[in-house]
DNA sequence: TAGATTGTTAATCGATTAACAATC
DNA sequence: TAGATTGTTAATCGATTAACAATC
């Protein structure tokens, strides 16, 4: 239960097997962590100390865990359950597609306001999120109560909005840019880059193909 | 320069550096290791092993490495200099944002082409790219010579469509969506889920908030 | 009882960091 | 030459996996 002492590895897995146990059918009454490990290719003992660092009610030999006490159990780990409103810089499409995103909603997050420098698109509202000016960033942000900043900008001005939210109560920032952002050693940085998840995917098939090729020859 | 043995970590770090080396003013010749892992606050042993395993022509003492050919060798590593053509299913909100993102271009990645079963979407082009109805999936996909399919669907439609795409020629599925994909052991699977981003940053946030809240009690 | 399953303690593995020799 | 910097070898650290005792 002590959710500092849980290893980055380990909190990087708990969403996935969250979202698994919600796509089992409600009669599934209990499942084993061996059962979790077959289904998402992952080691039973991995699974198993995962589970029993999120979860307070642990499981039992022979039955399992409750998949209903397991999923009330991640999402209080995850804090699911509180709400932590966020705001966001840079509607663009990908800030726009953040805005209409309804599962945040089920993690936890709300985004409370967004703000562009675009007159079209200031005053509009985009999946019920309304879009300020950026210049009164100062004055509306505050009353926001937001901790979470997402910051979906091109990566010249990221620098600069990144320092404004952080002048005005944001403690995380949530990148979306490419951009590399200098933070006092008390703020969250969470970076969010494609290009990092596209450089895996061409190694990985390049070196699939490299290892078809040389079958062949 | 052996493309296999470089670690999964070293790997994600690799387009940090090169993004970070084209912000340089073109006036900066050459850049110590030193000086990198200052920037982006990772230790220097670690940036120029990195560095030694990406790039075939290595740095100097004294010196430090040329800028220009770090960035040459970088591209040419990661495979941003040679095409890989992808196809997307799923135009919504994020496919839509995905279609019309210019940066995949330079990560050597063009989309090829998009699929919907939406009427209104079918026929349109977004960022260039041509919307076809999926259903003409199994006719179009194949003349496309992609290897790489990008799947921006709701999780329900995602394991099918998965299956789709492997049945014409798709090997690296880039997953979006929150479900978890079966597929075979030679086929490439990476999972963009933006809830386990979010979970590492409500958890980071939390911790940071119970800590602050210590010291004042 | 026997067997499936849990949770923990010990062993292995891999990545990071520290120490050091080489070089311009 | 002296000092900054590289690249490598050795030590540390942390995560995964294997072995095992406990339990329903």
């Amino acid at each position: 239960m002590d959710k500092s002492s849980i290893s980055k590895p380990s909190l990087r897995r708990l969403p996935v097997y969250l979202s698994y146990l919600k796509t089992l059918p409600p009669s599934t009454r209990t499942i084993s962590a061996t059962a979790v490990a077959a289904a998402l290719g992952l080691n039973e003992v991995q699974v198993r100390k995962d589970l029993s660092a999120a979860s307070s009610s642990g499981g039992r030999p022979k039955m399992g865990y409750s998949v209903e006490e397991l999923i009330a159990d991640l999402e209080e780990f995850l804090g699911y359950r509180n709400t932590k409103d966020a705001i966001l810089i840079g509607v663009g499409r990908l800030g726009g597609a953040l805005l209409s995103f309804t599962g945040f909603q089920a993690c936890g997050m709300r985004i409370a306001a967004a703000f562009d420098n675009d007159p079209m698109k200031i005053g509009t509202c985009i999946g019920g999120v309304q879009i300020h000016d950026i210049l009164d960033f100062p004055i509306v942000c505050p009353h926001m109560g937001a901790h979470i900043g997402i910051l979906t900008t091109s990566p010249e001005h990221a620098q600069a909005l990144c320092d404004l939210m952080l002048e005005h109560g944001i403690l995380a920032i949530w990148n979306f840019s490419t951009a590399h952002l200098e933070v006092p050693d008390n703020i969250i940085v969470h970076n969010e880059n494609l290009a990092v998840s596209l450089a895996m995917i061409s190694h990985d098939l390049e070196e699939m193909l490299d290892k078809e090729g040389g079958k062949n020859s």
